[in-house]
DNA sequence: TTTTTCTAGTTGCATTTGCAACATATTATG
DNA sequence: CATAATATGTTGCAAATGCAACTAGAAAAA
């Protein structure tokens, strides 16, 4: 049975930007600003391919990487209320290929009256219920209390997406201090302490938990 | 012009609850608990009227407000995938009244045919961006570094959901904390530090905004 | 290739935060 | 009303975290 957890949503998306005009298709390389978020306006990405990162600066400088996007994502202004005067971009961490367009557009009957926006409309909640999940997922992280339960928190969640004890961050190690919402230093000196402690061992980005 | 975001959802429920036997309605006291999340059920809730917040506790005992929710929030299995041994579960603050039903129970015709699934599944793309932009917001609060910019951040929500320099908090001080998910005690000195630099003003749970 | 930029890794020290233990005030409950 | 339970407010001290500064290595650019 195919589910909708296997499914491949960016099909959807390509065909509509196939058949409709408004829809957009681009393609970016690493470090390309992909978008960068702007209040009122309301614009929907999926990610067909590649990685990305939603960064946001505060106004100490502090650099946060609220979000972390692989094939399939979705992103954009629909799901962040801009409220503050934060810069809230998004970046290209490899090369990157998207659609995208403004999510009235999609609500709003096709004037060629095209099949395919109810075909996408019709698997939104699905495809929000997934962002849902991985938000929740984030907030478990965030409101762990001390570095070392954000890394085993995070590195549990990684293990069993990939099935696996072994795996290779999608990270830096400077950006999943970013991730994770802590300083650097102290996340290197905990991982270290991790490692002492026979919790984890790492070898350059791959870590791999020798709990049970 | 009504915008969905002034829109009283629940009464679409009501409807589903008056007509599908499935949709259960309940009515709940201050104290009960109104779910516990069990792994792979997918409840979906309404909250009709009252006050709600889902609560987590970890291994260590730390106790975190994970959402705090009031009428016409949804909650449930679906929108949190329960892979930790985490006790998670809704208490209700006040009196609370509910709409709950399977999710699956949703998306599948209803075997009256009756109109009403349509009309809920037609908002639902509605329902969970809002959603999801609440989950946004609660990442960009637990991102912050200090408990100082923690509170300024959520004090800043607050104040301009309620358009108003002053507001009486939702929450006891004890579980603001846990929502921040700071310590409650440095918690209080930090308030007592934004109180002593004339950034904010305090009296009891009532807080007032001293900065432009 | 050489140079520059970025990332990993480390450490001392200052600051922030959490913990424990209180006193007092407020709110529920018999 | 009396009493219990819960919430607020405060403080000293210990532990965790952040900051600054540095070295070394890897990757990217010239």
């Amino acid at each position: 049975m195919t589910t909708y957890n296997s499914m491949n949503f960016s099909e959807f998306f390509y065909k509509l930007s196939q058949h409709c005009i408004k829809a957009q298709k681009k393609e970016f390389k690493k470090g390309d600003i992909i978008t960068s978020y702007i209040a009122k306006r309301r614009q929907l990405f999926i990610l067909v391919n590649g990685e990305a990162d939603l960064i946001r600066y505060d106004l100490n400088g502090n650099r946060t990487i609220v979000e972390h996007y692989s094939k399939n994502d979705l992103f954009g202004e629909i799901f962040y209320c801009v409220t503050t005067n934060n810069e809230l971009f998004v970046e290209a961490q490899k090369k990157c290929e998207v659609i995208f367009f403004n999510y009235d557009y999609l609500e709003n009957k096709c004037e060629l009256n095209c099949k395919y926006h109810n075909e996408i409309l019709q698997t939104l909640p699905h495809l929000f219920l997934n962002k849902l999940n991985s938000l929740n997922t984030r907030i478990e992280i965030l409101t762990k209390r001390t570095i070392r339960d954000k890394l085993l928190t995070y590195f549990s969640i990684i293990s069993s997406s990939y099935m696996s004890k072994s795996f290779t961050l999608p990270f830096s190690l400077t950006d999943l201090a970013d991730y994770l919402s802590v300083d650097r230093s102290a996340m290197m000196r905990e991982i270290g302490l991790l490692k002492k402690d026979n919790i984890i061992d790492k070898i350059g980005n791959k870590i791999t938990l020798l709990y049970k």
